[in-house]
DNA sequence: AAATTATGCCGTATATTTGCGTCATATCTA
DNA sequence: TAGATATGACGCAAATATACGGCATAATTT
């Protein structure tokens, strides 16, 4: 099984980056990060209905496409955005709405 | 499991649409009925490195949030864009897009 | 030094996704 | 009517995703 790399890079890609943002737990994490600016890993849980293991793995996973970057400061990590996926995703999100743009009327 | 519904109903939407999108065979499929404007299984899957089967089901998911819809032709479907799906996926996607704009700067 | 705190890593259980073959059905064609 | 064709429904296996508790670790705090 597994045929996604079968398919064109530049789908892989934005099926990535689409995947990352897949999930509410993600969405909401993503908003909250921008509301704050940063924090931590144990802020966010308090504002999930999920447990902290459970946050930790969805910020692994933003963390992967370079959405959200960690820095170590003492016990704590503080949490952003990362501005390099930041962008990327920007990008896909815009290209994307373009394109379907063109699909305004249906033949069928 | 599946505390997905624990979340705010409008995440839940836009995550729905993302996870649509989140597999490079979706996304190929819908970049090929934008581009032909409609055609039937068959064409698709001769397109795609999958069977028929699974190129049906991913139809399955897209014509679930209203992506694309289904004409019946005699024994074939003719496959298009659902313009109601549309409008509410690029509401999502530029939505996201702005949202995302204002994170330019990292605060770690 | 001992307790507290925040996190990462590991293992585990369940749910969902992905991918396919087979069968049934419905429509066209010869 | 018989055969060819296109599709949907069903079931199955493998791979991923989701969610969590427990343990280890490393830095503060007392």
């Amino acid at each position: 099984m597994a045929k996604t790399e079968l398919f064109d890079e530049s789908l892989q890609l934005a099926a990535t980056y689409f995947k990352a943002l897949s999930h509410p737990a993600r969405l909401a994490i993503i908003n909250y990060l921008i509301e704050t600016g940063t924090c931590i890993t144990g802020d966010i849980t308090e504002e999930l209905p999920l447990s902290r293991t459970t946050v930790g793995q969805h910020l692994q996973e933003l963390k992967a496409c370079n959405l959200v970057q960690g820095t170590v400061d003492g016990v704590k990590v503080n949490y952003c955005i990362n501005a390099i996926g930041l962008e990327e995703i920007i990008q896909v999100l815009r290209n994307m709405a373009t394109q379907l743009e063109k699909a305004k009327s249906c033949k069928c």
